[in-house]
DNA sequence: GAATTATTGTACGTCAACGTTTAATAAATC
DNA sequence: GATTTATTAAACGTTGACGTACAATAATTC
């Protein structure tokens, strides 16, 4: 097993078995929320003893956050990797749009929203950080790709922020709140870019330019 | 107190009492979720024997449901009161709007909604009522104004649905999400009032006469 | 090898909440 | 008044899960 440096004496903790509990922790949460998931069926799946979870993670909202910290990461590194290309505007909303869609409207994202959600009040820190790690930063992307736009002339564009909103309310719809309630699967590539691509179509004629919105 | 007519022998259930415990519920329900409220917490705040609020509804899951089932059915009434009376097309979005979105983000029903999406795994059937009840209404209204819009001539929409749904989206924008999350407090109806008027203005646009829109 | 910390299995203490039981009383019908 | 059902208060059984304790063993440093 990889070790990490001996930072103090005796024998030091498994960062393997740390990653499996943290694993095991994830889908205990997001399949059945914080309450209903159990401690003791995360370490039997994570194939370790209750004491060493407890070794690691002190109680069960520790795990929790750990969790939440670590899918922000995840989030986080996904979207810094989003680079714009050098495309055309319109090809550049459709790419993000469909990686942004595709993205929010998974399954594992939705369940992770559940979770965000409902823990929300007691812990508004964790939501915080969930939306600064990805829909923020998404939406300074859309800012960027929209300024990119009126730069050439194709857009008018009197507020920034709001346009983006705009451009991600068309992109979703009702969609995200459907899925949240648990009345849309998994949807299909094809169907995810067939929603983007009509949201991007209304947005560029609602702002091409000319037009003038308040 | 009120009493109800007599279907069967013996003293009768009180009706009032059943009333006081639903709204405890509702109340414990909402503030703390399904698991974390307790029927003894409920039935204190009920001014009513724990035994009753069991005499009532079997048991915590059935409470929950005619929690969830009175709470729709007040949205369906409030739904239903929205004839939207003889405006100009702008106004008659602008309405709609006003009262959809200051519905939707208002802390209550933002409430409602983390509990229903956070139960919506377990129970699907619920999830399902509540947005029948409320937002699928609302689409339907939606699709009737922009029908009238067409018909006059002011818009050219290719497919009500979508069309629909693009308003909702840019009354939406991300502001929903923002709610969840616990990120937006009770928002002022200017505030409120502001957003919509600023959806139905990108939406005339994208959707004027002339205009093609996939 | 000595000292130190991690891991495991098992067992346990604790606590909170669901739901039931019981005995007494209240409200209704006949 | 007899019967039947509702309500209450209090006590109880049960369950489930959190978190801890203990003794044995493993891994690591010095």
């Amino acid at each position: 097993m990889i070790q990490d440096l001996p930072l103090s004496l005796g024998r030091p903790k498994d960062s393997a078995k740390r990653e499996l509990i943290l694993s095991a922790a994830e889908t205990a949460f997001f399949a059945q929320g914080f309450s209903a998931a159990t401690i003791e069926r995360i370490a039997a799946d994570a194939g370790v003893s209750k004491v060493t979870v407890y070794g690691h993670f002190g109680d069960k909202e520790t795990l929790f956050e750990a969790v939440v910290t670590r899918e922000a990461d995840q989030i986080k590194a996904a979207v810094a990797q989003l680079v714009t290309a050098d495309l055309s505007l319109e090809q550049s909303l459709i790419n993000l749009g469909e990686v942004f869609i595709g993205f929010v409207l998974s399954p594992r994202i939705i369940n992770f929203d559940r979770l965000l959600v409902a823990e929300a009040v007691k812990n508004p820190g964790l939501a915080k950080r969930f939306m600064t790690a990805g829909p923020h930063q998404i939406k300074r992307l859309l800012e960027t790709i929209i300024a990119r736009g009126v730069q050439s002339g194709e857009l008018t564009v009197p507020d920034l922020p709001k346009a983006a909103e705009d451009m991600a309310g068309l992109w979703f719809g009702m969609a995200k709140m459907e899925a949240q309630m648990g009345l849309l699967g998994a949807l299909p590539p094809d169907i995810i870019s067939a929603r983007v691509r009509h949201g991007v179509m209304v947005f560029l004629r609602a702002y091409a330019r000319g037009a003038v919105v308040g």
